[in-house]
Formats: C-alpha cells, sequence, structure tokens
DNA sequence: GATTTTATGTCAGACATGTTGACTTATTCT
DNA sequence: AGAATAAGTCAACATGTCTGACATAAAATC
C-alpha cells in the first residue's frame, strides 16, 4: 500500500475539491435559467461583465473573459442581434464599438445574477463576516494574474 | 443614474467575481498540460475522482460529475483505451464495473494535481490558517446539495 | 421462475463553446 | 504614406455537453 496522505496533502486536495464543488452549484442554476433562452454560460459572462463595465469596448472583454474574439463574436452577436447588448461607435476613437446593455439586458442580467446573490448571500450569512473575510484572502490568492486582483482592491468605489 | 450599489450588493459582486476569476485561473495550467494528450478538463475530473476513490462504480462517478453517462461514456472510453483507467467487474455486483487508476493514469493525476496543489498550497501560505479556515466555511456554504457537503466532514480520515 | 429494475454500454444526432488561420474594413498613429 | 489597431467575417475543426432510443447482463422482486 502506498503511504496515507499528510494532513497537508489532504488539507490541499479539501481545497481543490471545494473549488469544484462549488463553482459547480454556482453555476447549475444560472445555466438552466439560460437554456431557456437557448443562451449558455458564455452569453451569462457577457451580459456580466457589459453590465458591470458599461461603456466597454470589445478589445476590453476579450482581455477579462480570455477568450478568442472570433468565439466571442458569436455569442455577442446573438446578444446584439436579439435586443440585450447595444453596441454604439466610440467617439474618442470611432473604430471602438463601445458595448452596454439595453433595457432587456439589464433585465435579464439582474434575473440571472440574482440567483447568484442570493447564493453567495446565504453563504456569507451562514459562515460568518470573519469566514467571508478568510475566504475573499485565499480567492485573492488563487487568482494568479496581477492585473486580474486590481480589479479588487479599488472596487469598494 | 441609477442609484449607486449598496455595500451589501458590492460585496457580494466581489464575491461572484472571485468565483469566475478563481476558477478561471485555477483550471488554466492544467487545462493546456492536458491539450499535450488531446484530453480536456473532463479528463481531469475523470482522472482525479477516479484516483480520489478507487473502486468506485461508473453510477457513483456520476453522481459526483453530474452529467449524462453518455457525455462521460466518451471520455472514460477514451481513458480505458488509452491505458489510463482500468475497469473490473465487481465481484458482489458483477454488473458494475469498478474503476481505477493505471500507473500512467496515477501519474498523469498526480502531474495534473500537482500544479492545482501547488496554487492552492501558495494561497493557502499567503492568506494564512485562519483565512484558510473561512475560505473553507464559505465554500462549504456555497455547495447547495447536503450530500456533497458530506464529503468535507469526515475527510480527515 | 417470470418479471422488473438496475448498471452499463452504444449509436445517432444535435448544440454550445472554444480553437486556428486568413482576410477585410475603417480608423488612428507615426 | 505606411504601419498599427479595433473590429468583423468566413471556414474548418475539436471538445464537451445534451436527448433519445435501444441492447445486454445481472440483480432484485413478486
Amino acid at each position: 500500500m502506498a503511504s496515507p496522505p499528510s494532513l497537508r496533502e489532504t488539507e490541499l486536495r479539501q481545497g481543490i475539491e471545494l473549488l469544484f464543488y462549488g463553482y459547480r452549484d454556482f453555476t447549475h442554476e444560472p445555466d438552466a435559467m439560460l437554456a431557456k433562452y437557448g443562451f449558455g454560460r458564455a452569453h451569462h459572462r457577457v451580459i456580466y461583465f457589459v453590465g458591470r463595465h458599461p461603456g466597454m469596448s470589445v478589445t476590453e472583454l476579450l482581455g477579462i473573459l480570455r477568450i478568442t474574439k472570433q468565439s466571442l463574436s458569436r455569442v455577442l452577436g446573438q446578444l446584439v442581434r436579439q435586443g440585450f447588448v447595444l453596441q454604439t461607435p466610440g467617439s474618442r476613437d470611432r473604430r471602438q464599438r463601445l458595448l452596454e446593455l439595453t433595457k432587456n439586458g439589464l433585465a435579464l442580467e439582474r434575473d440571472l445574477s440574482e440567483n447568484q446573490r442570493r447564493r453567495v448571500a446565504r453563504a456569507y450569512r451562514e459562515a460568518g463576516p470573519d469566514a467571508v473575510e478568510g475566504f475573499r484572502k485565499v480567492m485573492l490568492a488563487i487568482i494568479g494574474d496581477v492585473a486580474d486582483r486590481r480589479h479588487f482592491d479599488r472596487e469598494t468605489k
């Protein structure tokens, strides 16, 4: 038989599994809601980040999502054609297509995020403020990209 | 203009984004490693859980992954044919195909998980023991399925 | 012992999401 | 004028997921 795992290894394995199960359950219900519109998780991500950063450019969105523009193009095109996202040429740089949610897009965003907000809110309430602070610390440290960590610094604004 | 988000909403939105960025970065490097074998994230999950629960049945694995058997079948079939997973009929119930990793499978599992273990280890070290305890509490509370939460109760064994 | 349920596998077809590569258009920068 | 940038488009393909239908073997039940 192999030697039993050390306490440390057990701890790390638990961390890995918490992330797996947590993310699986975190995305499950929104996925089901999106399916009713014929959309998938990719649409949710676009709607979420456009809602978060109204007036952002396509390039900025690509930088957050880390997918190719061809992948984005399909999803974004559907959302624009179906009236959830509006594109307007940038005034400073007219090559840009600045993105924002339409009224319908805002409603869908609220609907989708509401579910995740509720889940996170429940978890935060159950776990308590100190645990929340610990959760934030660990998740921030898991995020490898320093630029991404910065999203969370000034974000009390 | 819309009213500014409450502190509580900002907090919840941060939680949502921490999970998005965290999971994206958590899976990014293993995904790249798997691509070299022509495998994807689904293969990783199978290898991981079979390694964690040697001798588990296909039904048990389906219960953890929450995908259909047709989806699993393709991934599992590749892993079996390429000699990473071994199937043996159950002795008690000979309908079952009990799953375990081969020598190659074990090596691949170590290779893949090592990356994630390192990332989690670094995050745990940076954040400190109290933060880790908080992280565990919050993630457990995010996991909706009570049966899944139970994985983590007795898991110090 | 006959019937039903369970565990697993398989085939076929579809869809969502992602990739690479090549090319176009409009605009801005040098 | 020429190079670089922002965005879009077309084509082809890989992966992972799904539904639906059906097959086989073994176990459980009536």
